[in-house]
DNA sequence: ATAGATAATGCAATCCTATTGCATGCAATG
DNA sequence: CATTGCATGCAATAGGATTGCATTATCTAT
C-alpha cells in the first residue's frame, strides 16, 4: 500500500483508520468508478455497511465523488486535484460503456456553458455520456 | 378526459387500453417529471406493478422518457415533440430543484456539443443540472 | 500513561424501488 | 364462436440504501 495515503485521508481532514485507509487503497487502484459490490468483494471480508460508511464519509470530505449512471448502483470514483481547488466537484463528464458497463471519469472533457431559462440557478451538474469506450470498439 | 389520448397512444403503436388512458393522461396533467409514487397515488386504486409496465410500454414506444435524477426513485416525463421526428429522445437538459425536489424538463435548453477524448464513441447522453428552480427562487 | 469522551466498526434489521412468475381477463381475428 | 395473444392483477422476490444499537478503537486532556 502507497505511504501516501495517510497522508491522503488527513489532508482531507479524514481519520485515517485502518479500514479507511484499505477502501482508499482499493479506490486508487481502480481504472473507472466502482460500485459498492465490487468494494464488497475486493475488501472481502470487510464488513459490507462500513464500506458503505466510508464512502458517505469520503463523500463529504471531498475525497471522492458519487456517480449514478442509470445502472441502479451508486459508483464511486476519486475526486481529481481540481476538485479541492475549485470548492465544485464532479464538474466533468462521465462515459458509461453500453457494453463493458465501466463508467469512466472524463476529467479534461469540460461542461460547456449552458444557457438556463429565466429563473433556473444551477449549483451542480451532472452530465454523463453514454456509448462504446476505447477498449470495447477496437475488439 | 382529453378525447385525443387515444389517438396518442394509437400514433406511437400502443394499444389504447384504459389503463393506459389513465395512466397518460395523468402524465400529460404534471407539471414536471412524475414519479412512480405520485401516479400509483393519483391513480389509486390501480395496480402498482401494472402502472409500472405501463411506463416501460411507453417508454419503449416513445411515448415517455425515464429521468434518473439521482433522488433513488425514475421519473417520468412525456416525450416532446422533437422525440419522434430526430429520433433522438432525451437530449434535453433535466432540472432538478433541490428544494422542491420537482425535475423539470427544459426542452428549448440544448446540449453543447462534447469534444469526448480519442476513442469514446457517444450514442446517448443525459444532462441533469441541480440548483433552484424558479418556483423556489421567488419565495 | 490513564480516564473519559468521541468516533469508528460490525451485526442485525428494515425500507424502498425495481422486477419477475403466474393465473386470470379482455379483445381482436378468423 | 373458438383461438390466440396481449393486458392486468396479485404475490413474491431481488437488490441497493439506510438506520439502530452495542462494541471497539482512537483521541484528548490531565
Amino acid at each position: 500500500m502507497s505511504p501516501n495515503i495517510e497522508t491522503m485521508l488527513i489532508e482531507k481532514g479524514i481519520q485515517p483508520t485502518a479500514m479507511r485507509m484499505l477502501v482508499l487503497d482499493c479506490l486508487l487502484k481502480q481504472s473507472s468508478a466502482t460500485p459498492m459490490t465490487e468494494l464488497e468483494s475486493e475488501l472481502h471480508p470487510a464488513d459490507r455497511i462500513t464500506i458503505y460508511r466510508t464512502l458517505k464519509t469520503f463523500e463529504e470530505k471531498g475525497m471522492v465523488h458519487a456517480i449514478d449512471d442509470g445502472s441502479g448502483a451508486t459508483k464511486y470514483a476519486i475526486c481529481v486535484e481540481d476538485c479541492s481547488t475549485t470548492g465544485h466537484h464532479d464538474l466533468h463528464v462521465h462515459f458509461n460503456c453500453n457494453i463493458c458497463k465501466q463508467t469512466t471519469c472524463l476529467p479534461n472533457t469540460s461542461v460547456p456553458e449552458l444557457k438556463l431559462p429565466e429563473g433556473f440557478v444551477p449549483a451542480e451538474l451532472s452530465l454523463i455520456v453514454k456509448g462504446v469506450c476505447p477498449g470495447c470498439s477496437n475488439r
